[in-house]
RNA sequence: UGCUCCGUGGUGUAAUUGGCAACACGUCUGACUCUGGAUCAGAAAAGUCGAGGUUCGAGCCCUCGCGGAGCAACCA
């Protein structure tokens, strides 16, 4: 750790927050030789979230800042709920979010051997035992956070007893639940956590790396702390609900430590989103209930789904830096996470033609046999994206609430007797329409277009106020487009009483609109490839999509004054 | 009636560690615009949960309240 990197980000930046600060001042008091080394150490029994994406950003970036390492470390130690499935999804999700753990791959279960040495050790020096109780029993013992708990009948049991037993624990003579191994801490302590602990069981299913060679698998308590300690960890940062562990994971560390280095635990908020669920239990529900498509639906807050949706890993990176971290139980506003991914795709976002609604319009004083290709910017933030062709003739399509028949105040677009642009191409205006006497729905609008009044030459003098977007009827791309709203339509689905999220389920979540009619230039795009369909928002291939049967995604809509007086 | 943590515009965060409460999102104006987008200019919005105390001076330190969260899994 140099002082130039200390000096250079002290400058850079107005403020940090506290956890850096921490950082900083660890790193020039010159603690553990004065390095920093993190870990992200996800359970591997569900896909990422974006709440995880705040943790990877603070893991993987504060090393980074300041010249560390960042480990990757699958905290593996319930047999019964992990499964190998997750791990590739996990290692995929933080390389696409753009950080990498180099060699560093490890897991919880590396350390069993190690951990079992130790917990032998605890038993020799009498601070751990084997409790012969039941579940219910411990648990009674336990007390309550207002009382103390009692001391377990076996909690003097000679370490010679509890070593011998043990070890018979892990042969699997015996039943799981039977018998556990205990902490010996005190169990009067106003810190629950510090109430003789579990620090084994007995779990005789199979572990996905270990198999069948352990019967007993260590706690999350009894490996965090320890496993931060063999990988030279120095910050081991985590979210609030930790913090009461704190005094048991120094007091473990600090009876397996042999030297002057150690590992410090520091907890900062979660992210919370408004209208959004992070449980990971429930979004398995979700996916098990069919109520979403899969862990990639969309509308999941899920990395791979926020990447299905258009999100860039960008824009996530940008959003957890403007949250921050602090202490205070935050509930975050979904539109920053939406305004992060339009500031991010408006710069970068060709922008195309596409009408998810189309209406005809039949231009009557062109050509029938004509077409042309005017030159239509891809994107008017960055020049150096060039241009592109687009095809235009004498019927079109426009969005149908593009035109009205009896327009309001202050309505820009077309109406009868209305002028406006097609963008790109000309100036038209509204003769006539065809309404269907029986169902009312306008079927076609006939217009005049300006020959005068073509973009870039347009020395007719017109000035209209309404600009549209189009698509040549005659070399339309069909796609499907799916627009998505939020999942829910509570604040807090999951904060409420029972498990009741599914009432609060958004019926209107996805509106599936067939029938779109693209620009051709859409017809060869990739998944996740970007656009922003001009008028209307920001939209990406889906993985459904085939050639000839184009499937988007709307990531968000743009801004819409227009929708907003009308609401 | 235990322990731990947290209370700053609607939301999320700042405040050079005791010195004029700032920024972003959102909201609302106006300008510009061949996207009712973007951009630009501006406005409204908290006097920092409350009451005391220390101090020339408190969002920051102290005391007592009030409010919220976490902790009683052989989960992590």
């Amino acid at each position: 750790m140099s002082d130039d990197i200390l000096k250079e980000n002290e400058e850079s930046k107005p403020s940090v927050s506290f956890i850096e600060q921490f950082i900083i001042e660890d790193l020039k008091a010159g603690k553990n030789s004065g390095r920093i080394h993190t870990r992200f150490p996800p359970e591997p029994n569900g896909y990422l979230h974006i709440g995880h994406a705040k943790a990877i950003c603070l893991d993987f970036g504060m090393a980074q800042k300041y010249g560390g390492k960042c480990n990757l470390r699958f905290d593996d130690t319930n047999p019964v709920k992990e499964e190998v499935e997750y791990i590739d999804s996990i290692k995929e999700d933080i390389h696409w979010l753009g950080f990498d753990w180099e060699d560093r791959e490890f897991y919880a279960s590396d350390y069993f051997g190690k951990l079992f040495e130790f917990a032998i050790d605890l038993i020799k020096r009498g601070l751990a035992y084997v409790d012969d109780q039941p579940a219910d029993v411990i648990s009674a013992q336990k007390g309550t956070p207002t009382r103390p708990g009692t001391e377990s009948p076996f909690r003097r049991r000679p370490a010679e007893e509890s070593l011998n037993l043990f070890y018979r624990m892990n042969e699997g003579e015996f039943e799981e639940g039977s018998r556990v191994l205990r902490a010996k801490i005190d169990m009067t302590s106003p810190n629950m956590h510090m109430r003789d602990p579990i620090i084994y069981r007995i779990i005789k299913s199979s572990h996905h790396r270990t198999g069948s060679k352990w019967n007993v698998y260590p706690m999350y308590d009894f490996a965090h702390g320890q496993s931060d300690y063999f990988e030279g960890i120095t910050h081991s940062l985590c979210t609030l609900e930790f913090e009461v562990h704190r005094p048991l994971y120094d007091w473990l560390v600090d009876h397996l430590k042999t030297d002057d280095y150690r590992p410090r635990q520091i907890e900062f908020n979660r992210l919370n989103l408004n209208y959004t669920m992070m449980s990971k239990r429930k979004l398995l529900e979700l996916v098990q209930e069919g109520k979403v498509g899969g862990w990639d639906d969309p509308r999941m807050p899920t990395l791979c789904g926020l990447r299905r949706r258009g999100y860039t890993p960008e824009s996530i990176r940008r959003f957890v830096d403007l949250i921050g971290y602090t202490k205070v139980e935050a509930i975050n506003d979904v539109s920053l996470l939406e305004h992060a991914v339009r500031e991010d795709l408006n710069l970068r976002a060709p922008r195309v033609f596409g009408v998810l609604d189309p209406l005809k319009v039949i231009i009557t004083n062109y050509p029938h046999d004509k077409v042309e290709n005017v030159e239509i910017l891809n994107n008017p933030e960055d020049e150096s994206m060039g241009t592109r062709m687009v095809p235009f003739c004498n019927e079109v399509f426009i969005e149908r609430d593009d035109f009205m028949e009896n327009p309001p105040h202050k309505f820009f677009r077309l109406a009868p007797g209305a002028e406006v642009r097609l963008k790109g191409a000309y100036i038209i205006k509204c003769e006539s329409f065809k309404k269907n006497e029986i169902t009312g729905i306008i079927e076609e609008v006939h217009c005049t277009y300006d020959p005068a009044t073509r973009s870039g030459g347009d020395a007719s003098g017109k000035k209209v106020k309404g600009t549209l977007h189009w698509v040549s009827a005659r070399h339309a791309v069909d796609a499907e487009v799916r627009l998505y709203d939020r999942l829910f339509d509570h604040e807090d689905p999951a904060g409420q009483k029972d498990d009741d999220y599914r009432s609060f389920l958004n019926p209107d979540s996805l509106k599936l609109l067939k029938g779109c009619k693209l620009e051709p230039s859409l017809g060869s795009a990739k998944p996740l490839d970007k656009f922003q369909f001009q008028r209307l928002g920001y939209f990406c291939v889906d993985y459904d999509s085939k050639p000839g049967q184009m499937v988007f995604n709307r990531t968000v809509g743009l801004k819409d004054t227009w929708a907003k007086i009308n609401k």
